[in-house]
Parts: structure tokens; C-alpha cells; sequence
RNA sequence: GGCCAUAUCGUCUAGUCCGGUCCAGGACGCCGCCCUCUCACGGCGGAAACUGGGGUUCGAAUCCCCAUAUGGCUACCA
């Protein structure tokens, strides 16, 4: 049985990154017919926040890959919890204990000063700083302020990546790593191995800033008598210059990307491809085609630059594809969030305005100025009204020959208004361009708008006629 | 500095394991054309890459070596 997990820090709001991470252990899981567990590292009291934890679990929700074990926002889930390790630190200590009776580990009373000054010695001999104390053979015992440091042995460690293939380390070169500072304060290192085994996770996927922790890892591992983990480590995702990704480069939180208007399945979608293909030309997928389709021999091994205009390119077709319920409840919140009065509509209305907006935008958080004439007359400058080589007489003119014609067209054949007003305007001397420009703008007091028809379906006759007459005063 | 990893269009990538079908394919972006009252959509077309140098071979994007560049780590954070 496979058993993966995606261990966040709640530090801060859930980073597209680890969105990422989450996504693939989730992926390979359920490709492998496996669990995917979630267990919050919260060993730094001081940077974990309960609202970051509650983002993190609530963006993992959103993007539909909430955890099949472990904590959830609607709380914990399984039965080898606790899964948040301020929850756990009573499990800690008796291993802690297992390795100082095994001389794989001993207390340190050296202080944080004195290891300072030796490491600017080492600096300032160019020499890499390993520390290796006197008495690392276990002469200590635990005093105020002593740490607790992990024995490291020689020897050449390696493993298989799942990912990036064989990869060693030469362990002479490791210093004694800390892995508590005092009995009840395991650091990461540590606990990540005891949860790990006690949580039965098999495979350990996760980005490869931590590929220098994992000899570290495999080393206490193997002191307590675990079973051997598979590790696959993912590249990085990195800004459009090239280095990691962080907040002065905008967006880098799920949220964020969510209150700008995106959907979690195009998220998921894009995500997926940053990093991972299916060897052939596909792109779009759904989760589901996902799981089925996932494998982490396919994970790319470079990092991938987050490209935002292929997301927003991803996201619009999404939207598009949105069946008109989902577009209508989705645009309504923005809608709202961005000030409109979404009462003064019709569902009809409401309907049509959203659907013709949906055509046209990339994010949902674009629904706003553009839409406002919906909403109220419009306010322009006159001189748009006139297209191309026309004359403002000429504008003018059309303007009150095509306000008779939609005057004649009556209420109950409205709905064909685009077919019959082109039918009229054919038969007439009027050119298309010559007619629909200068209704458009009346209609829309922009330049650049959805088509004429469209609107006047919106707005209805009794306003068309309004707006009409209003650009026909514009002119006189 | 040391250790580890990576290297195909601007970006995400296919092709690399099992060398010839690759004067390198797709997508995003960009440019042009078409559609068209405008914008957007859609359709068609275009420019655009094997990091460099050696080697192996009849033949290398693909195998080997070196160089270079880039990224990660180098905490009593995770």
C-alpha cells in the first residue's frame, strides 16, 4: 500500500510551490491506488500561525486535493495521529531517548557563541565547517541550553530517486547535525523521520531543497531501525528571472490566485504541466485524467519558470468551457466583490452579460469597468460615435434612421434582432460599418465592446431607443 | 568556498534510456493574414532552440570527457 503526504509549514498563506507538491503526492497516491495524508509541521512555535494553517487547508480544498488522511478543515481524518506535530511531541522524546542509548546521538553543551566563532575561524580559512566535538562520544549529559546532536558516521550514502535517479553523499563532509535543542524541542530533521515511519508513508515526495536533508534523514532513520523510504525530490519552481520564487514577484499564494479570478481546475491543470508531461502533445487534462495519467518517471528534473501567460491562457479556456450556471454564480461574485448592484438586474440580464463577458476574459477578477454600461448610461466623448471617414452628419443620420428601424421591430420578435436588423440594413443603402459602429458606441459609449446585438438584447428596446437618442443629441 | 543537481525556441516542453525516420514537433507569448462594425473568440501562416569544446561513430540533440552557466543546500528554520 503506498502512502505519500505533503507536510506543510504553516508560515504563511499556501505558496503555489507547495500547491504543486501537494498535487503530485496526491497524484502519484491515487494513480497508485494509494493514501495521500497530510500532516502539518508546526515544530516552530514561533513562525506557525493558525491562519496560515487554515489557508493552507483551505487552498488544498479549493484545488479539490484535500487530504484523504490526516487534517482537513473540517478537522482530523485517520487513525496514526495526531497529524500536527505541536500535537505530537510526547512520541518525540522516547526516540530521542532510543538514539543517546544507541551513542547515535549526544548532548552538546557547546554554546551558540562559541559555535559562532568557530564557524567564522573556518570562514575565514576558506575550510567548510564540520563540527565533530571532542565529545561527541557522549561524555554530556543533558544540561540547561545543551543540544542534542546526531553522531554522524563515514561512509558514502546513496539512494534511488524516484525522480532524479541515483544520488550520493559523502557523509564526511556532514557535521554533527542538531536534532533537538533540548528534550522538548526536536527540530525538523528528526521529527520528519518519526512521523514519517509512525505515519507508514512510503514515499516521500517533495521539492528538492530538501535533497541535502535526506542523507541527514536516511542516517536517523536507519539508527532507529525503520523501514527504508522512497524519495522522488521535484524541481523548483522559479520566477521569470530565474531564481525562486517569492513575494516580490507578485502572486506566489493559491489564494492569491484565486481571488484574482482563476479556477482551481485550470490551476490544477497548469500546475500539473509545470514539471510533468505525458510524453506526448496533450495539455489539457482534468484531475481525474491526472491520476490516471501521472507518473513520476515524467517529472521533468530542471526547475520550470511559472509562466503566468500560459496559466491566464489555460484559465480562459476553462472559463469557457464553464457551463452557464457555474459562470453566472462565479461572475456574480465578482460582480459584487467589485461593486456592481447585481439586484438592479434580471436573472436574464444578469445571464447574458456574464455569458458575453465570459467569451472575452482570461481571470473573473476582469469582470468590472468594462461592464458598467450594462449597469448605467454610459458617459463618452461624442467624436467616437463617428467611424472611420464618416462625417459626424452621416453618424448622425444613421443613428436616426437605424433608431426608427429598431422602433418598428416589435417586442415579441426583439429576440431576432441581429438577424433582422442585418437583413434590414442590406437592403438599404447603409453600409454595416457605417450603421453598427455609431450604434455600438451609442449602446456602449466605448470603442471596444461586445457586438451591438448583444447589447440591445441586454438593455432591452425601450433603453436602446434611450441611448440612441442620447448619442444622436451628442451630434447635433 | 564546499557539496548536490540541472542544461532543446523568450517560456512550458516532445525527442535523449534503445544514435540515423529531427536542416528538431506541440503549446503560451510575439508577428502577419482571414473572419469582422470594434475588441475578444475562432481559422490559417510565420519568426524563434539542441550552452561551448573535444572525443566515440559511416552518422550525435541523443553516448563519453572537459569547460561554462544556472539552481538548491551549506542553521540550535522547515
Amino acid at each position: 500500500m503506498i502512502r505519500t503526504r505533503i507536510a506543510p509549514s504553516p508560515t504563511g498563506k499556501l505558496h503555489i510551490g507547495t500547491a504543486r507538491t501537494a498535487l503530485f503526492n496526491y497524484l502519484y497516491a491515487k494513480n497508485q491506488g494509494g493514501t495521500y495524508v497530510l500532516r502539518i509541521e508546526d515544530t516552530d512555535k514561533n513562525r506557525s500561525t493558525k491562519e496560515s494553517e487554515h489557508d493552507i487547508l483551505a487552498g488544498l480544498e479549493w484545488l479539490g486535493i484535500g487530504a484523504d488522511e490526516g487534517v482537513t478543515t473540517e478537522g482530523e481524518l485517520g487513525d496514526l495521529g495526531p497529524y500536527r506535530q505541536s500535537d505530537r511531541t510526547g512520541t518525540y522524546r522516547q526516540y530521542l531517548e532510543v538514539l543517546i542509548e544507541s551513542g547515535d546521538a549526544y548532548w552538546c553543551p557547546t554554546s551558540g557563541e562559541e559555535l559562532d566563532r568557530l564557524k567564522k575561524e573556518a570562514d575565514a580559512s576558506k575550510q567548510p565547517f564540520i563540527y565533530r566535538p571532542e565529545h561527541r562520544d557522549g561524555r554530556y549529559e543533558y544540561q540547561e541550553g545543551s543540544v542534542l546532536r546526531f553522531k554522524v558516521p563515514d561512509e558514502v550514502i546513496w539512494f534511488e530517486d524516484k525522480i532524479k535517479g541515483k544520488i550520493e553523499f559523502d557523509t564526511s563532509l556532514m557535521g554533527d547535525f542538531v536534532i533537538a535543542k533540548g528534550w522538548d524541542n526536536p527540530l525538523y530533521n528528526f521529527v520528519v523521520v518519526i512521523d514519517d515511519e509512525l505515519m507508514q508513508i512510503t514515499h516521500i515526495i517533495r521539492g528538492e531543497d530538501h535533497i541535502s536533508n535526506t542523507p541527514k534523514q536516511i542516517l536517523i532513520n536507519r539508527a532507529l531501525g525503520f523501514k527504508r523510504k522512497n524519495f522522488g525530490h521535484m524541481p523548483l519552481i522559479l520566477a521569470p528571472d530565474k531564481s525562486k520564487m517569492s513575494k516580490r514577484h507578485g502572486a506566489t499564494s493559491v489564494e492569491d490566485y484565486r481571488a484574482l479570478g482563476y479556477l482551481p481546475e485550470a490551476m490544477v491543470n497548469f500546475l500539473a504541466l509545470l514539471g510533468w508531461n505525458e510524453g506526448n502533445d496533450r495539455e489539457d487534462y482534468t484531475l481525474e485524467e491526472l491520476v490516471q495519467k501521472f507518473s513520476l518517471k515524467r517529472v521533468q528534473k530542471s526547475g520550470a519558470v511559472f509562466n503566468k501567460e500560459k496559466l491566464d491562457s489555460i484559465n480562459a479556456k476553462y472559463i469557457r468551457a464553464l457551463p452557464i450556471a457555474e459562470k453566472v454564480r462565479i461572475g456574480s461574485e465578482f460582480l459584487t466583490h467589485n461593486g456592481f448592484d447585481l439586484d438592479k438586474l434580471s436573472q436574464s440580464q444578469l445571464e447574458q452579460i456574464i455569458s458575453i463577458e465570459c467569451d472575452r476574459i482570461k481571470t473573473f477578477g476582469e469582470i468590472g469597468d468594462d461592464v458598467k454600461f450594462f449597469f448605467e448610461t454610459p458617459e463618452y466623448d461624442g467624436e467616437i460615435l463617428v467611424w472611420k471617414n464618416m462625417t459626424a452628419e452621416e453618424a448622425k443620420a444613421s443613428l436616426e434612421w437605424v433608431k426608427e428601424q429598431v422602433y418598428n421591430i416589435d417586442e415579441d420578435s426583439y429576440t431576432e434582432i441581429e438577424s433582422r436588423l442585418k437583413e434590414i440594413i442590406n437592403e438599404s443603402d447603409w453600409g454595416m460599418g457605417q450603421v453598427l459602429w455609431p450604434l455600438r458606441v451609442a449602446l456602449s459609449g466605448q470603442e471596444r465592446s461586445p457586438s451591438p446585438f448583444e447589447i440591445m438584447q441586454v438593455l432591452g428596446k425601450d433603453e436602446t431607443l434611450a441611448r440612441i437618442d442620447q448619442a444622436i443629441q451628442k451630434l447635433s
